[in-house]
DNA sequence: AACGTGACAAGGC
DNA sequence: AGCCTTGCCACGT
């Protein structure tokens, strides 16, 4: 098992987290702290976002299906990157209320 | 090598 | 409900 506090140079931590994100199925969603335990980083959610703010465009990992631990996008309500998660979630047919995604239902490993 | 920053989370007011 | 504080730790200066 390996230690979040080990440090990783051959693999980043980088690497690893996008991997996870990539296991998120179409049509779901998981938090950063959900994707951040997955990976083997618990308690460090703020990694998650960091990797994928690090995240190369065409990347193919599907950062959109990430989302906070309160179901919001954590991006400024009206900018662009936003929308576009907006966009491509409703896509995947995930319904929002209001701002709000329902994770108790769409929430990935919430109902398997 | 220290310091500030960040696409977070949980807890206190 | 919102706002502030603290924990967490890799990265670029």
């Amino acid at each position: 098992m390996i230690s979040s506090t080990e440090t990783r140079k051959t693999l980043s931590t980088y690497e690893l987290i996008w991997k996870t994100v990539c296991q998120i199925p179409k049509g779901k969603v998981a938090t950063y702290g959900q994707v951040a335990s997955e990976a083997g980083f618990p308690r460090q959610p703020r990694m998650v976002g960091y990797a994928l703010h690090a995240l190369p465009p065409h990347s193919g990992v599907p950062w959109h299906r990430v989302i906070n631990a309160q179901g919001r996008i954590s991006f400024p309500k009206d900018s662009a990157a936003c929308k576009k998660q907006r966009r491509l979630l409703k896509a995947e047919g995930l319904v929002f209320h209001g701002e709000v995604l329902d994770l108790e239902r769409f929430g990935w490993l919430n109902d398997l």
